[in-house]
DNA sequence: CTGTATCCTTAGGGATACTG
DNA sequence: CAGTATCCCTAAGGATACAG
């Protein structure tokens, strides 16, 4: 794992060097609401992501914690992947970017019953979110 | 201002292709909660951004009609910069990866009240930022 | 002071071939 | 299937000079 230094000590500064590229989130998105596990999965993302940047993404978000591996059981050669507590500490964030983004912009795929449900009870739905991750029980997308 | 094919019509990727880069939020934070107004006030901020990107990054913001700009009455040769309502709807976003990193790195520069005052009542703390933009009211930093 | 323009370097990332 | 390794290219970004 790479020392870095840091530009600053903002907290909004670390999470960006972390976190603000064009693909991390999109990972964490696929852990969070599409109950992905598999490398081919997230490979089968909408966005495309090569395999390289993948495998790259993988295990910085290993290295920072947020994502453990294991050899999954019953399909040997399988490794399965899943968020820490800390990745699913990120959920409140990926929650009000969906909130930003679906107010500002027509057009994006979003279930208007995830957003009703969040609207109504925002801390208890990121709590059913942080509980369900690994299904697909809340998917944001329609 | 340019047209972009976005690469999916998920919301989490709307907000990183528009804002996921590692200059664009760190210009919303300065706005958001250091009272920064002027070009030269976001030039001096702590990771030293490049005036060409600088430049691009709050003409990016006004075409996105997250930031406005006009014409000082008072000193007549400076431009100043201030959120839209687009831009004060990020305020949640930035409190969470505020949150997030306090909770998940040990010393960065966070505010110890302003993260207490945070816990006890999130969203009226964040409604009292939302109205303190373009002062100092409320910095995050200690 | 508020930017713009230019030059140059590097990191990020696409395509794809390949290995265990 | 789960990655790794290359090759190559482009966009992002630093430094700095300059213009209104």
């Amino acid at each position: 794992m790479k020392k870095v230094d840091l530009r600053s000590d903002c907290p909004i500064n670390y999470a960006l060097e972390y976190l603000g590229d064009k693909w991390t989130l999109l990972v964490i998105r696929d852990l969070v609401f599409e109950g992905k596990k598999f490398f081919k999965d997230f490979q089968n993302s909408q966005e495309g992501i090569a395999t390289n940047i993948l495998s790259d993404r993988l295990k910085r978000l290993e290295a920072l914690g947020i994502v453990s591996s294991a050899i999954d059981k019953k399909q040997r050669r399988q490794k399965i992947y899943r968020l820490s507590p800390k990745g699913a500490d990120l959920v409140p964030i990926l929650v009000e970017i969906i909130i930003w983004s679906s107010k500002h912009k027509d057009g994006l795929n979003v279930n208007p019953v995830f957003l009703q449900k969040l609207s109504a009870d925002k801390s208890g739905m990121i709590k059913a979110i942080q509980a369900s991750i690994g299904s697909t029980q809340f998917s944001a997308h329609q």
